[in-house]
DNA sequence: TTATCATGGATAAATTATATCCACAATCAG
DNA sequence: CTGATTGTGGATATAATTTATCCATGATAA
């Protein structure tokens, strides 16, 4: 059981568009190749984060992709879920009913006991993803992470962002 | 993000191996046929989960799985790493590393925060389900489980068991 | 008008999960 | 010993999923 590469992608995306002032984007590609990424397969990760809510687009030439919401509101799991689907990871195949004796619908009313048990522990680690703040991390990052390394950040950002576009009246 | 259905096989297998006497066994083709599972396949889960020391096989005519240790001893955890392997389901891809920018490796000494935060929150999820016993689960379905359902269960084990063979000296 | 960028669909390649088969070793019954 | 039953392990085929690419389209700023 692995998580999908594009969780790792979606994350750094996201870390580093908090970095940006109000309003301000930066295009898919630059991010693709701050990470060495496949432009086109990052997109389909950040078209996923915009329709769950979690990304803004802004098309034309000065467009590119910028947080929906403060950092302080974005959680791991917030990005995992769009990325990798709601769906829990243990699915139940029901596979309880599959003996050559056959019980009747009602005898499987209640739940499976070990479907309980695995959901049980995945919500654990759910409550654990959504305690994981964007904010956080990347508070964290530029206390805690070598200089150097913060520093390309920066200028990372300082290079590719493209600036709040006035309010266009009609 | 999904766990194999070799999980959910291999979980089933070991709560209904729980309900045999000390000693006595089950052949892996009647497993199967219990849950209606290609007998080919589980033989590869319930292998390693033999290789894993959560069960014992026994060979020849009289042969078939037992449990290893206790129900009380064999978590949730156990199952699920000895069939999807120890790796944790998020693997840092290093993708910090990967901007056009190249820094010296000095510069990456402190391990990336994301990769500390996803396996944070993983850690809460294994810590949970070491927490799930086999033996509650099965004393749970025992409990609370449709009495046709516990019946069948009961009479599957009753029909397949291979009781211990006596210790044959030399 | 032109260049840049996001959107969405179609599709190919690579990887992983699932499933099957076979030759072999161990064990027990007769 | 012989034969039947069972687990072991490797090789391999099939299906599903993930990863990656491409192209046509619409939106927007210069």
């Amino acid at each position: 059981m692995k998580l999908s590469e594009g969780v790792e992608a979606a994350i750094h995306c996201a870390a580093t568009l908090a970095g940006l002032e109000d309003g301000a984007t930066i295009p898919g590609s630059a991010l693709a190749a701050q990470f060495s990424l496949s432009p086109s397969y990052l997109l389909k990760h950040l078209q996923a984060l915009a329709g769950a809510g979690i990304l803004e687009s802004v098309p034309g030439p000065a467009g590119g992709y910028r947080l929906a919401r403060a950092a302080e509101r974005i959680s791991l799991l917030d990005i995992v879920m769009a990325v990798e689907g709601p769906q829990p990871a243990f699915r139940c195949g029901e596979i309880r009913r599959n003996g050559p004796v056959k019980l009747p619908d009602a005898a499987y009313v209640k739940p499976c006991g070990i479907k309980v048990a695995m959901l049980r522990a995945e919500k654990a680690w759910r409550t654990a993803l959504a305690a994981e703040k964007l904010s956080a991390i990347v508070a964290d990052f530029r206390k805690d992470a070598d200089p150097r390394s913060v520093a390309a950040a920066c200028a990372f950002v300082a290079q590719h962002r493209r600036p709040q576009k006035p309010v266009s009246g009609t």
